[in-house]
RNA sequence: GGACAUGUGGCCUAGCUAGGAUAUGGCGACAGCCUCCUAAGCUGUAUAUCAAGGGUUCGAAUCCCUUCAUGUCCGCCA
């Protein structure tokens, strides 16, 4: 059976389109669109042949009809005005549809493995302190974007890049080993470290023995001083091992992370720097090489794009270029997920592999906008910030709030479950709602909604569908036959659609097209709920019925899989 | 100053890649629906010069140009 029950549909239109256009010896092709409710399924367009024919786009629609024969797969073809519309056979596509699901269960909306290696790096948050609101777009739409890709048959491997070399980790690493923090200690490591963190930070500025220490220390580390290493190394775990706490919250996992300091000291970042230099497009300025932006086509910046500094060590984007080498020697596809203010580096070091000779369209940027407060950018120094962690608190304390009002009878445990679902869901669903460019400001009553077009809202369809298939016995036999009401239908269409959906998000690398979705699925199954009684009804019906209920289910739980949410039982 | 992105009812948002039939939904507002499978639900009403102006086209939210607004970048920081 074919993955997407819908292809049969598509693929006989467009085919009776084309034998109709071939019988009228026209040579053209007509494109398929998708019409307005009440249209039918399929339409094409016919104004483009009107110049060739010299006739109404509308006389054509119905000349051109009328060269297409009846076909079982489509209940009527029609020309309304402009267009040939297709209305699918309901009937066809319930039986296409249910019969798919129900055999494919769990896998529905998979596609088969392609073999296709890709390494997608994601967060990459300089261990220096907890994950703050403002940057927590980047894992959730990494880890979302994965899960897409994994269901289009690709073999993703996610990845955290640990900047453990910028003078902030050394500045770090200073304050653990020189001050002493008062008073209460938070006990989740990520918090406790970043305190060493902004108080180093601020003696430096001020105190220039302490600026020269730091200094010294980053000199030494430079030079491949091991012992150091070691010791920011220990450092940037403990801060890293808190923010993979918070993400564990939000199902978030790495199964890979790449040290920057490896490249440095495995050698790689000195021979991309040997053969860069020796490339036309780059010269040096007071013994520093720098890339000429100029010859790259880049404007709008300055000329020079330094790619070491004057006593020859390496910075940051020289590094991300030996980086990218390795995940190009490794995998067929890297992605990066960044925050817009990287796009001149990520272009730079696409141009940087491309002058080592190696494919740099191999190497996919997406970019997203920042979360900012309403009174600007979230900034952990100006102590303008909303922390991860005290937003999944919030809205797991809301959402329990919630719980325990509306099913108070609830086990406690049971409650603390569904809390923890729903707050962390709606956090989720929050970013991925919004196609990632888009700017987003923060608010509490937006950020935690639970009604409308939010997580929970998709999580009550998949409870209230768990919670009409437990109360019945085994599911019988059942005529999809008996499926035709107005809602019945339309939920099949939007069930039938799922897989397509999938393999579309993944080549865009999109997520708000599936977050639409499946509000508009949860949506169709309310409104189904609501028309059409399933317990209540005959037998025949109710088995019908509960066949409906079975794949909804299953759908429902399967786009919830695909945003990293929860599918609860009950709520 | 230049570069990249974004601009759709009071607020948020889909549609823009491949221009097409009355611009998608949510929040908020107002009016309704629990003797019936969970009301985190459902139904209805009101609200849009698709930032502005010009162009291409039979046809533009969608393509092109100009302008404006917002965000981001333009460090021998990361």
């Amino acid at each position: 059976m074919t993955v997407d029950p819908l292809d049969m549909f598509k693929s006989r239109s467009k085919e009776l389109v084309k034998e109709a256009l071939a019988r009228l010896e026209i040579d053209v092709q007509l494109p398929l669109e998708i019409p307005p409710e009440g249209k039918g399924g399929y339409a094409f367009p016919c104004f483009m042949l009107a110049k060739e024919m010299k006739k109404s786009p509308a006389d054509i629609a119905k000349q051109l009809s009328q060269e297409i024969p009846e076909d079982a797969t489509f209940s009527r073809i029609e020309a309304q005005g402009p267009y040939i519309n297709f209305y699918i056979n309901p009937e066809m596509l319930v039986q296409q549809t249910i019969e798919s699901i129900m055999d494919k269960r769990e896998e529905y909306g998979n596609w088969p493995q392609t073999g296709v290696k890709i390494n997608l790096e994601h967060t990459s948050a300089n261990p220096n302190g907890p994950l703050h609101v403002g940057r927590a777009r980047n894992p959730i739409l990494g880890d979302t974007i994965a899960r897409i890709l994994r269901k289009c048959g690709h073999d993703v491997t996610t990845e955290f890049y640990v900047d453990d070399m910028g003078k902030q980790q050394v500045t770090l690493t200073w304050g653990v080993e020189n001050l002493t923090q008062e008073g209460e200690i938070p006990e989740k490591t990520d918090h406790a470290m970043v305190w060493y963190y902004q108080e180093a930070t601020r003696l430096m500025e001020s105190d220039s023995d302490v600026l020269e220490q730091i200094n010294q220390m980053v000199a030494k580390y430079e030079e491949k001083d091991e012992e150091i290493l070691a010791r920011v190394k220990d450092n940037c775990q403990k801060v890293l091992n808190g923010m993979n706490a918070s993400l564990r919250r939000l199902d978030i996992h790495f199964e890979s992370f790449a040290w920057e300091s490896k490249y440095i000291f495995n050698g790689n970042v000195d021979r991309v720097v040997e053969e860069l230099k020796a490339h036309e497009f780059t010269d040096y300025e007071d013994s520093a090489l720098y890339l000429d932006l100029e010859k790259v086509g880049i404007t709008g910046q300055e000329n020079k794009f330094y790619l070491t500094r004057s006593d020859g060590s390496s910075l940051y984007s020289t590094r991300d270029i030996a980086y990218h080498l390795d995940k190009l020697a490794n995998y067929d596809l890297a992605i990066d997920i960044l925050g817009e203010d990287h796009k001149l580096k990520a272009k730079v070091v696409k141009i940087g592999i491309g002058l080592l000779g190696k494919d740099e369209e191999k190497i996919e940027p997406l970019f997203y906008s920042f979360v900012s407060l309403p009174d600007g950018k979230m900034s952990t120094r100006k102590g303008r910030v909303v922390y991860l962690d005290d937003l999944i608190e919030e809205s797991v304390g809301r959402a329990q709030k919630e719980v325990q009002e509306r099913r108070p009878e609830l086990a406690s445990e049971l409650k603390r479950g569904i809390a923890e679902a729903v707050g962390t869901g709606a956090i989720r669903y929050n970013i991925i709602r919004v196609q990632a460019e888009k700017q987003i400001i923060f608010k509490w009553e937006e950020a935690l909604s639970f009604e409308g077009n939010s997580a929970p809202f998709i999580q009550y369809s998949h409870a209230r569908a768990s919670s009409i298939l437990r109360k019945t016995a085994v599911l019988g036999n059942y005529d999809l036959k008996l499926l035709k009401h107005r809602t019945e239908i339309q939920l099949v269409k939007a069930l039938a659609r799922f897989p397509s959906l999938i393999k579309e998000s993944g080549e865009s690398m999109e997520c708000h097209p599936i977050a639409g979705y499946a509000f508009e699925l949860a949506s169709l199954f309310n409104q189904f709920y609501r028309d059409c009684p399933v317990l209540q009804a005959d037998e025949d019906i109710m088995n019908a019925r509960l066949a409906l209920v079975t794949v909804s289910r299953y759908t429902l739980s399967n786009v919830l899989d695909t945003l990293g949410l929860v599918a609860p039982e009950e709520m």
